[in-house]
DNA sequence: CACTTAAATTACTATATGGTTATATAGTTG
DNA sequence: CAACTATATAACCATATAGTAATTTAAGTG
């Protein structure tokens, strides 16, 4: 059995790990290096983000260590280093499967 | 094999789903829980948050279905409903592990 | 080295949200 | 129903951050 995370910065620490995949368009960017590593104007033609904001994203994700980078001449390669946020958005979404029928009213 | 969330919605659903979790304060609280069921005077005693603010975090907590509560008196009773977020939560601390060796030098 | 392309960074704006104080509501008890 | 306690809500401020436009840096090519 594992004991709970309760000292403040384990719990900020894990908190701002949530808050890394709290966003749709860095979500997206993962769900598209899922499919196959990619360069960032690949990233900015498969997301439809513009190059600053997406280069921003991906700046998070990269200190966060979701994403490995390498240069390849002009370009710079983005790819997954961390397969367990799929295992997240699963959890999530199962979750979400389960809340259509009853939380619709509460958040109303 | 599962598909990957693709659509803008789902997308934005999951990430507002990490974005409750994505705050110390709530992941406290879900600790808190996690031990047993309390009344709003018992967390704020256990957390240290003022009557207002964790009365708010546990609005959202509710409202996205990671509590259940039931009145009980002049009481309000908190418990989870959703034990899976201590699976994100472990998982998210593996990460943290795994962290530590590499992540420091991004991150400055 | 001048020119071009890719990516990162800077500066800025707008919006969302956490914390707080004050107030309102719900339920209990006399 | 008046007084009291527990919880929720409203209003406000301060901060963080997503998006954007403009600029800079890095690398490649003539």
């Amino acid at each position: 059995m594992r004991r709970t995370p309760l000292d403040p910065d384990t719990l900020e620490a894990v908190a701002n790990r949530f808050k890394v995949l709290a966003e749709p368009a860095r979500l997206q960017i993962l769900n598209e290096l899922r499919a196959k590593p990619s360069n960032v104007t690949e990233l900015i033609a498969a997301t439809g983000l513009n190059q600053a904001n997406l280069s921003k994203h991906l700046q998070l994700l990269y200190t966060h260590g979701f994403v490995m980078r390498k240069r390849d001449g002009l370009f710079v390669v983005y790819a997954l280093a961390d397969p367990s946020v799929f295992a997240l958005c699963d959890i999530m979404c199962a979750q979400l499967g389960r809340r259509g029928t009853e939380l619709r009213k509460r958040a109303r």
